[in-house]
DNA sequence: ATAAATAATGCTCCCAATGAGCATAAGGAG
DNA sequence: CTCCTTATGCTCATTGGGAGCATTATTTAT
């Protein structure tokens, strides 16, 4: 068919992005086909670098330029060939936060909740309580179902990824819980690949094609590992902010709730703001005062590191 | 000439790999062509994998299994087009850590100590004199021919990353500190492109070809990042150790000295390794208990986390 | 032998970071 | 005027980690 068919030691790019952007303390993702897919394009040769050719189609699509920009994974899917059925497909993922959302029309590129793919990962109200009613008897079942070694193995994983439903929980390991469920045949992108285990019913939470629901889980991980030791969160704040808003907006990458004293303790003891004089009352209550990025500071704290009150399980 | 006349949206993956080893308490990494060069081979579309692809020929090529394996980062290098002239290169390159040396004969695949390559990164017997005498000088100068917020920004940044000399000093940063060496012109890479900045010359360190030792120096950032959290320091002991063994070992790659008993503090703590009931007087001194590591907890930690004394600049 | 150097180990002290809460101030809604 | 909600200031207790003293056990030098 086509003229050139396709030495063994070639293949196409494709390019995926987890798009990040928060709105109404919502971590918001972009999706297309009614949240199926992350947004994807190919990598065109005439780019100089995989980001600009990043950039490049993410802001054609979206029409709105990306803050940040990094580098998530590679991979090779042996199961996907492209689509003229000759050449390997490698995907290579990106994270990317904006400030502002789309303002798109009711349909395709949509923003969604990340929450909506991953629910037992919002844990800002407590314990979710998915994880203790429909996640951790699921997994336990799965464990039974293994010979004594293999079983003792599976239960440290369940306990070392998903804790025991009420403490131990570590907000980091987003991907490792994801590959847990999908080892365990609990979700359903599992299922299509393996007619075996169609025992168990799923879990809640929305499944995406291809593995993006696995690069999703690898963008979150790792958006919420960087926040604590880079102040990214500066790339999805607008220009002016409170300081709970602020926190709100940790609170919502996190999935989990935090000390208000002691966060802003932390903020300010970093220097990371500084208040632009402008006082606010949207909120009820007492009146908050608005803050704005220092931008060296931000700069200085791009590389130097930044602390946050999230590190320790429970 | 060649039949196939290479599609614009097709490139060659080219593989690069960082292997570490540890041999007399030196970080050893392996080389080709007289430390030029990283091993790299390319992605042979029958392996399933990227993975297994770079298992595959670093295995052939060193008759050593790979312990650890991890993805460092893909790029698409717009100035070195494939061989044929057509296709666009896109490297991934990978780190490695290996429990043993290469056997090898006298040449080629050859272990070089990575403080060859960063010789300003060795901080284990206190300041390298080398920042404050060769580096920051240069990098002062450099600085100052730029006007007035370019030159703040310059200072700013060196001061970010290399610290004043003496104290400030964040081990982490390797591929920042490259990058701004690169940036000054002060290592050979950035003097072959741009004729330009003939002025300084370089830093010591020997020099690789193409991008090689900015890879090394991403894989170093990588390690020493990682060390901090989870113990692959496991994937480059024997299976018997002194905790001094241990602590020289972490100190190898940290590039930078510990407390004594803190470390040892911190490593029975966390439980990650039980007496071999072993006792040694290789070295002089009182003899020293003999540890293997805990699989159990290795385990654990690999997803959990670790602590080393490590973390603070000064 | 004896002294000196090198390592292994045990323990104490101190300080900075941080998790938790109490208390007070300042607006809006009923 | 009272209650509710949020902003802010401060205190307290705990802990993790950095430093260093002291002691013990061996090898090496004199």
């Amino acid at each position: 068919m086509t003229p050139s068919p396709a030495t063994p030691d070639t293949v196409a790019i494709e390019l995926n992005a987890v798009l990040v952007a928060l709105t109404a303390n919502q971590p918001q993702v972009l999706t297309l086909d009614d949240g199926a897919l992350l947004p994807s394009g190919p990598f065109a040769t005439e780019h100089p670098t995989l980001q600009s050719g990043v950039r490049a189609w993410v802001e054609r699509q979206t029409h709105h330029p990306l803050g940040y920009v990094e580098q998530l994974y590679t991979f090779a899917d042996p199961n996907r060939p492209a689509s003229d059925g000759q050449r390997r497909v490698v995907s290579i993922s990106y994270l990317g936060l904006t400030r502002e959302r789309l303002s798109a029309g009711p349909r395709d590129p949509e923003w969604r909740s990340w929450y909506r793919y991953f629910p037992w990962e919002d844990w800002r109200t407590g314990p979710s309580p998915l994880v203790a009613q429909s996640i951790l008897p699921r997994l336990a079942t799965w464990a039974e179902g293994a010979d004594a070694s293999a079983r003792r193995d599976r239960q440290q994983r369940i306990q070392m990824t998903f804790g025991d439903g009420l403490e131990n929980w570590n907000e980091d390991l987003v991907l490792q819980r994801y590959e847990l469920l999908y080892e365990a045949g609990l979700v359903p992108e599992a299922k299509a690949r393996e007619a075996k285990s169609a025992g168990a019913d799923p879990v809640p939470g929305m499944p995406m094609r291809h593995d993006h629901r696995r690069i999703l889980a690898t963008g979150i991980a790792r958006l919420r590992a960087k926040i604590k030791y880079r102040p990214v969160f500066f790339e999805l704040m607008p220009p002016e902010f409170t300081l709970l808003q602020l926190q709100r907006a940790v609170e919502a990458l996190a999935g989990r709730p935090m000390h208000k004293q002691n966060f802003r303790r932390l903020i300010d003891q970093q220097g990371l703001v500084e208040p632009t004089g402008g006082i606010t009352s949207e909120a009820r209550g007492r009146p908050a005062k608005l803050f704005r990025f220092r931008r060296e500071i931000v700069l200085e704290r791009a590389v130097a590191g930044t602390k946050l009150p999230l590190s320790r399980p429970l």
